[in-house]
RNA sequence: GUCCACGUAGCUCAGCUGGAUAGAGCAUGCGCCUUCUAAGCGCACGGUCGAGGGUUCGAGUCCCCCCGUGGACACCA
């Protein structure tokens, strides 16, 4: 809640109570942008939602309220009621400068908010199997993830990126051998990547890194501490691999958690005496059962086999259950849509470990289809044919694969046409923003002036607008924290890019016959300038001052 | 078969806890550079919001039922 609005609201409601008597609570009242310019800055449906309760037509309300309304105070030049009982609001211009003398003044921490509890928030993402390259589907969990930490610690949030290796299953074994395999081919052997191991490329090139460095140490043997070789070196090279693709694509962990490190610290056990000691587990068939139909899900699951291994969902539990044990009062999970099946699991086993079901969130990030000249890109990480986040990056750089994917809310469909993502003009919505950005920086840099102090004649409709838009950037960014939707961001960034570029068309700047007025549109250009380079910082989009 | 998500303009997608004439980009057509970056601006074209019922002052938004798409339904990870 910015100040103008709460300004509006504390005066709405006090002309309520006058005219009517009724008391309302702030969250009763609600403030919204009217979508045309001549219904006003912000508009109220409060006469509407008093109908039912005084039993009066809602345009007599509006009117009543109008009555009651200081204008003053509200900071409003004109209340008119409007339509079926709404109520339009022309604020009073110089009210609305007021925010371009805290932007400049906050400049980097325009946007920031200071949230006064301390509750602790792990947000996990991408937690891709270090067993081959990233592919489309994690690459977008990675925009996502990334972006929505930004848009959280904005928002004023404690938040702790990380992100989970499964180095311990049975996949490992698989790489080992697949890698074992393309090892030998690289010594001129006869071998065969086996059919459920890992066919990508990635191996090819590790094994040949190892040819490389060892030789043909290992071509002849196969024993169990050849096989412990090619998993450990797979490992590290993976992970490393992992590391710098991410980093590249400018995304940041601040704790990676090995699978094998749950084990190693018996914290498996640890989980598995916990759920049993809560009466949560039971014997059955030689296995031991996790009855998360007691909490919603279809079926009753395996923690350990017959044989006596443990399941993969064990470590997993144990996983979360560290988590809450590291003082994380919520954990988000960014899911790719194949785990789908895997929410109730793991929000049952939470409960069976004594915790709200709602302290795990699991988010869906959708598959995303690659489309290049016009077909669909397969992406299997075990045909080998793969589409890499390093091929995405090669194909549109890391601005525009950023921006497309979070551009779209994450738990929908959607298809990124490379070739649209890759062309460098104006048929791609990222240089858009990015352009604006830099014809910002242009002005500024073709200034001579010092920018004004007070802003009282930017009274322009499309200045008007931009205004109102700084107003809203902290309040967006809470919204988008709250729902975890980060491309709100985007589709604030657009806006605001779009206003600027239509402001840019119709409002020169840099007037030697008005220097008045120049100063305080300079000071507009680069309060705007501010905005919108943090908004793209929030999504990790460049902001360059050239084009 | 069961469960979940999605279905909005030719294409890709927005649409804030239900609100005024459903929006943007791309594509198509027409205008605008002797002035701060034309990677831009303005105008036009384009819709039974998958179909049908219901809830109410009001539904793209909530409920029910169909149809379509994707995904999940292991003592695999």
């Amino acid at each position: 809640m910015n100040q103008i609005e709460h300004k509006l609201k504390q005066a709405l409601q006090e002309a309520v109570q006058h005219a009517f008597g009724v008391e309302l609570l702030p969250e009763e009242i609600v403030i919204e942008l009217p979508k045309q310019v001549n219904f006003g800055d912000y508009s109220s449906n409060v006469a509407m939602r008093l109908a039912k309760q005084l039993r009066q037509n809602p345009k007599m309300i509006a009117q009543e309220i109008l009555n009651h309304l200081d204008n003053e105070k509200a900071g409003v030049r004109l209340a008119e009621p409007a339509g079926v009982g709404f109520i339009n609001f022309f604020m009073l211009q110089d009210r609305l400068a007021d925010i371009l003398t805290l932007v400049l003044k906050q400049d980097k921490e325009f946007g920031q908010s200071i949230r006064h509890d301390a509750h602790k928030i792990n947000v996990e993402y991408v937690s891709a199997n270090p067993t081959g390259d990233l592919h489309p589907g994690h690459a977008r969990g990675a925009a996502i993830g990334d972006s929505l930490t930004r848009i959280m610690k904005k928002a004023g949030y404690d938040v702790t990126r990380e992100y989970y290796v499964n180095d311990a299953g049975n996949q490992i074994n698989n790489m080992a051998k697949s890698l074992q395999a393309r090892y030998l081919q690289a010594c001129g052997k006869e071998a065969e990547v086996p059919t459920d191991g890992y066919h990508g490329k990635d191996l090819i090139e590790i094994a040949a890194g190892i040819r490389a460095q060892i030789g043909d140490l290992y071509a002849e043997t196969n024993t169990e501490e050849t096989l412990a070789y090619f998993r450990t070196i797979g490992l590290v090279e993976e992970t490393k691999k992992l590391r710098e693709d991410l980093a590249t694509f400018r995304v940041e962990f601040d704790v990676w958690t090995s699978e094998q490190s749950i084990y190693d610290r018996g914290l498996v056990e640890k989980a598995l005496k916990q759920l049993t000691d809560h009466g949560k587990t039971y014997e059955s068939e030689g296995a031991v059962w996790l009855r998360t139909t007691d909490f919603n899900d279809d079926k009753d699951r395996v923690l350990v086999k017959s044989t006596g291994l443990y399941t993969y969902l064990l470590p997993d539990i144990a996983y979360h259950l560290d988590k809450k044990d590291r003082g994380f009062d919520q954990m988000i999970d960014l899911l790719g849509a194949d785990h789908h099946g895997y929410i109730n699991r793991l929000k049952a086993a939470i409960q069976a470990l004594g915790y709200p079901s709602e302290d795990l969130e699991v988010d869906i990030i959708q598959m995303a289809r690659m489309i290049k000249d016009g077909e669909e890109f397969k992406m299997s990480k075990r045909t080998g044919k793969a589409v890499a986040l390093k091929d995405l990056i090669e194909e549109a750089g890391v601005d525009a694969v950023r921006y497309y994917f979070v551009s779209r809310a994450g738990d929908t469909h959607m298809d990124l046409d490379l070739d649209m993502a890759s062309r460098q003009s104006n048929e791609n919505p990222v240089y858009y923003a990015q352009y604006a950005h830099a014809r910002l920086c242009s002005i500024l840099r073709n200034a001579t002036m010092e920018i004004a102090t007070e802003f009282s004649d930017l009274s322009h409709p499309k200045e008007a607008e931009l205004l109102k838009q700084m107003i809203d950037f902290p309040q967006m960014i809470a919204d988008a924290a709250f729902t975890r939707q980060p491309h709100k961001v985007c589709n604030y960034i657009q806006r605001l890019a779009s206003s600027f570029h239509a402001f840019y068309g119709e409002c020169h700047v840099l007037d030697q016959e008005n220097p008045a007025l120049s100063a305080q549109r300079l000071g507009l250009v680069k309060a705007v300038q501010i905005t919108l380079r943090n908004a793209l910082t929030l999504i990790g989009v460049d902001a360059p001052e050239k084009m």
